[in-house]
Formats: structure tokens, sequence, C-alpha cells
DNA sequence: TATATTTGCGTATATTATACACATAATAAA
DNA sequence: TTTATTATGTGTATAATATACGCAAATATA
């Protein structure tokens, strides 16, 4: 008779101040209780894998995710000291400051951790971080997912820094706004703002409506 | 309590004669007896996930996959009717022509249908589907796949042919040739084949150790 | 008022992709 | 055995795309 139990985990993700984090919980019970963990829990008999993701964020950290798509599935025969348990992966991007993070439930404490200052990890969720780093960083260039993570509105140099940061290099600010201009999938508004000094920047919005839309004429997102 | 049961199912392609096809199984127990389906079923306990799919493949069609890769998960609530079943699908590439296909355990027949001449598939078996061929066709054009589905030593038409099957469009034959030629993947045989009339080809063969050396130098495989 | 900082923008060059046709080596047909 | 047919093998010119690169404008700060 199988007994084998199932998960939903989600590695999201959130940009501020030039730094890629990823939200963790705390553990409050047993198994790794005081570990920080990726934010999950069992999926209900009569819930889709999505609703049991998305339930989890909000019970335990209080996000309400607006980019969620399916990561990975992690099965191997050892990863959670309770048993057999199997894993359906998530990742998510988020608008950090849209949100204010609060533990519950399982939770002792959340936080929004920079993937480079990372603490030690419950179960196997150290490769599942790894999975969704390589995704994230490997999706930008080809699906417009990076403006997820950006305000609403936002400057170029937003954008450029965001790319800077997720790519891990330099990149040509004027080659760079040649091509994303050229995609075709901003508008430029007629607002401006001043962060600090320097010239006032003006600002940008991404048309989702436009995309989809130059997607199904199979013009493709490329960076 | 949780009782949700997990299966993995396995949605394999072969090329032959110019056409690219799928291994289905038809079932011989309910739920959809008699109908086709991809191979599959339940995971066992003590058995990881490519384990399990590995054994349900022999059992039911006699097959031992060389590429195998986790394709998408699949939790919708009533998508068997046997209650909560959750299937962890995979996608794997065999050369049919190095098996014989044997149906046994839970298959009453094993066939080879090409993917435009498709029956009428079991539980959401036409959706998991549809998202393995996007997968093998969008694959092809950024890792070295298609040579799963070649012989080990094929002429320079043999891959151009699988290229335009698989994207569904015209290739220039010299573009194509120098492309491939130029990434270096690529050993040019002391052997020639004769098929039929016609200029006798010379054979090639995939260097999978080059191409590695490559891969981890930083060097992309694209079409 | 001078200095520092950030934005906005164009052109020349290099690289890559595309379009395109004919000779060669074999088999099949006359 | 000669001729037609079929598939393979190859190079170059042109177009498109990517890259490299520097200076003026608009603001904040000293």
């Amino acid at each position: 008779m199988q007994s084998i139990k199932l998960t939903v985990d989600a590695v999201v993700f959130g940009y501020e101040e030039g730094k890629i984090s990823v939200l963790l919980i705390r553990r409050k019970y047993d198994p790794y209780k005081g570990q920080w963990a990726i934010p999950g829990g069992f999926v209900k008999n009569n819930e889709s894998l999505e609703d049991s993701v998305e339930r989890e964020l909000y019970e335990e950290t209080g996000i309400k995710i607006n980019y969620l798509e399916q990561l990975y599935s992690f099965g191997k025969l050892d990863r959670d000291p309770r048993g057999r348990v199997v894993s359906i992966a998530y990742f998510g991007l988020v608008r950090p400051n849209t949100f204010k993070i609060i533990a519950s439930t399982d939770a002792e404490e959340v936080a929004w951790f920079s993937i480079d200052e990372l603490p030690k990890l419950a179960f196997d969720h150290e490769e599942i971080l790894k999975i969704a780093i390589e995704r994230l960083q490997g999706k930008i260039t080809y699906e417009p997912i990076g403006f997820e993570l950006l305000d609403k509105k936002f400057p170029f140099s937003d954008l450029e820094k965001l790319y800077t940061t997720l790519l891990g290099r330099d990149i040509d600010r004027r080659n760079f706004r040649k091509k994303i201009i050229g995609l075709n999938v901003l508008d430029e508004l007629d607002e401006k703002v001043s962060k600090g000094s320097g010239r006032p920047a003006n600002l940008f919005q991404f048309n989702k409506k436009r995309y989809f839309q130059l997607k199904k004429e199979g013009i493709i997102f490329e960076i």
C-alpha cells in the first residue's frame, strides 16, 4: 500500500536595493525545528496544487503571490526524516514592498534573505533553492518576468540594475536600452522620478497586454 | 489525513522514417480499460521517482530508456476517477529500432503512434502529451537531445530531416550544416552509407564528451 | 556658482544570419 | 553503355544584428 506524502514548497523571490532575496520561514516544529526553510506544507485532499501553494504561503508568511509557476518535483527517498515525502516545488515572484510579511501557523519567523547570504536550510531546500535561482537567471533572458520584481512604474536604471544583478555581469547601458525599447513592450510614461542627485529619470511601465499580443504573433522576448 | 496517491508517467518519443512517434499502451484494466494511455503507474514507497518511471516503462513496454528528464507534475482534482492522484510526468527519448516493445502487466498492447495520428487518450494524458511535445520542440533548439533519437552514426541528412520535422519548417541545408559543424560536437567518420539512389553520405557521430567539455567552458548549443 | 551624479541618446564596426546554385557520386532507366 | 535521376557536398555575397564607445542635459550637493 502506498504511503507517500505529498507537499508543496514555494521559492519566492523579491528584489530590493539591488539584491535578489528569497522568502524563508523559521520552522516552529520538528523536524528541523528552529531552522530556516522554504515555506510549504502538505497538500490537502481536495485542493489543487496551486491552491495549496498559495494557501501555505499566505498562512505561513502573509504573502499573496502575483507570479507563480511550477519549478520541479523532488522525491529522493531520504529527503524528509518523517518518511517518504515528495514535494512539488513552485517558483514565485513578488514585490516585497507591497506586502507585510507575518509569521503564523508553522512559522516562528519570516524573513527575506539575500541569495548570497543564506542561512543553513532544512530538508533538501538548499538544492531546491539552487534550482530555483538557476530558473530565475535563465528565464529572465527569454521571458519578461523581471517586471514582476520591479515597481509597476520604474525608471530604466532599475531594470538595468536588476539584469546586471541577475546575470552577474555588466551590461552596456545604451545597447540594453535600445534592445528593450525595441521589444516594444514598455510604455514610456509622462512622469519622472528623481532619487538623490542626478538627472530625473522617466518612468516606464510593462505593457503585459501588448506583450501577449506580440507573443501570439510569434515575436519572442529575448535579451 | 492525506490520501493522495502518487504516480509517474512517461512520454517516450522515438523517430523513424521522418516521423516523431510516441509510445503508448492499451490499458488492460479499469479505469479507461481498453483505451490508449501513456505508460506509467504508482510509485513504490521505497523507490525513487526515476527508478519508478524506469521500472514502469520496462514492465509495461519492455523499453530501457537512455534519455529521461522530468517534465511536469499534474495534480488537477478530477484527473483520475479513482480519486486524488497526482502524477509526475517524465519525458524520454529512445531509438525505436534498438528495442522490441512487448506488452505486459497493465498493458494489453504497446505501440508507437505518430504524433499527428494519435488515438483518444485516457486520463489527462492528452494534456501531458501536448506539454511533452512542446518541450521536445523547444528543447532541441538549445540542447543536443536530437541525437538521442538518431542512430549513433547518422548521415547529415537524417539530422536535417529530424529538425525540419520537429520545427515544422524548412531549413537551408547549407546553413544548417555550417552551423552544426561550427558547434564542433560532431565527429565526421570515415564511413559512408548509400540508401537508394544518390551520392553516398558520410556518417557523423555526436561527441557527447566534447559537448560537455564545451558546455563547461560556457559555449552554448543553439540552432 | 562649481562640482558631482545620473539620465538620455547615435553611429561606426564587427559578428552573425540569410539567401542562393552547381559539381559530384552514386543508382535507375533507357 | 549511355543517359537520366537522385541525393550529397560545398562558398560567397548581402542583410541583419550585436557590440563598442563618449558627451550633453538635468538635477542635487558642496
